[in-house]
DNA sequence: CGTGGACTTGAAATCCATCAACACAAGTGG
DNA sequence: CCACTTGTGTTGATGGATTTCAAGTCCACG
């Protein structure tokens, strides 16, 4: 489901992508209701996308349905490079989003003198997906469940700038989907740490946080050695 | 523990990294016997690596001593390549092991016209590294042990060239902390294998497995969407 | 006001981890 | 050559963390 924005293409926010995509493409904005899905799995590897607002949510499926999220992508955040010819994962819209779009073409192959910038920029973006991919894949095989909550709690307050109040853009299966658990559990973990006062859940809306204690969080993450 | 060999530098088997590297760096060889450490996560990332024969093991740790492997590798592959200025894991030979060694510093930054070709090879064994790492993450988050060490066996029958007779070069406790298990429900899964008869386990040696039934096996692996 | 989605919480079941015993082969040293 | 140790792997019994099943609450929204 692709919708066209109204007000035509836009320029904004996209610094990142542009810089990786020089003067050469096109970029056009993109708008997606909740849910909606971006690509999926196996199809033609046509485009990159940048967030410009929203989330999206990146995943792959098994047969039987279950799923795992390798990663959310916020506002600034690119997603959808491939190296070979199909897209590796499936992506959606969890909120209402606008993506800004390049073609795919023009960052691969054939690169001539004045774009070996480009392509460092590009090796830049994928060593920092790899070195999240290694993290995570610590967090799935070793860590419990509260130990991978709180390592997610401190991930995106991170990535969200640390402000007073966390606003999570996922759902709780959406969360458990990332954190290879069941929505159940991840609840009873966020009980967890709020019966330890190291979170607070404000109000009405379950998924506003306050990060009362992120040394007490950081320390529930086992960093690494 | 770092072992020059007396025959001095080599240039066997080196195709790739060479081929990354250019001409402008040395390449010499380096032998690891069982159980050195090549290098340790936070040490500065002097050097990527190509394994000539043996196999490597790379990893990270939290602070209580749980172990994530990343991944095997095994002769042909490339590992150690950074962005930054230190290993984010640790690596160490499973067996006694030869490795090609070429100096980090030539394969980032300062790219000249010529030079591109480097980080596009670059670009796709990081790439590589990144689809696995993905797939990974599908296994530790997903996956049932029996699935994963299914997983895990046409993985290493497919990179070791699918002969009809298998040997591990990892022992029980790599493959549990590479599945995210223990060493005895990996014990316990390859029973579970052997009594269906999709894999023998031929006489003495207990690494030296055939894998009977790939096809029950891929069934087993779950295969996604 | 009623319905449905999102979330929480409790009880029971399950898969895997832990603890423990044992088998076996390869060294090591008397 | 044999006793002893050590490393590796298997198997059984038990326990525990998480999943599964099942209510039930709270909002948001028509």
């Amino acid at each position: 489901m692709l919708v066209r924005l109204k007000s035509g293409p836009q320029k904004l926010n996209e610094g990142h992508l542009a810089a990786l995509a020089g003067d050469r493409l096109m970029c056009s904005d993109f708008q997606y209701p909740k849910l909606a899905e971006i690509f999926g799995e196996g199809e033609p590897a046509e485009y990159v996308y940048q967030v410009t607002s929203g989330a999206v949510r990146t995943y792959k499926l098994l047969a039987d349905g279950r799923r795992q999220i390798n990663a959310f992508h916020l506002p600034g955040d690119i997603f959808g490079i491939e190296n070979g010819e199909v897209y590796r994962f499936s992506a959606d819209a969890i909120q209402a989003t606008t993506v800004g779009v390049a073609r795919r073409l023009s960052l691969f192959g054939g690169f001539t003198q004045r774009e070996s910038g480009f392509t460092t920029n590009l090796l830049g973006l994928v060593t920092r997906n790899l070195q999240h991919a290694e993290d995570h894949m610590l967090l799935l095989g070793r860590k419990t469940a509260v130990e991978r909550v709180a390592t997610f709690l401190l991930e995106m307050d991170e990535r969200i700038g640390s402000p007073s109040v966390m606003i999570l853009p996922m759902n709780r299966r959406d969360i458990a989907d990332y954190l290879g658990l069941t929505l159940e559990t991840v609840s009873r973990a966020l009980a967890v740490l709020r019966k330890r006062s190291l979170i607070r859940v404000t109000g009405g809306n379950l998924r506003v946080l306050v990060l009362v204690d992120r040394g007490a969080l950081a320390k529930l993450d086992q960093m690494d050695l």
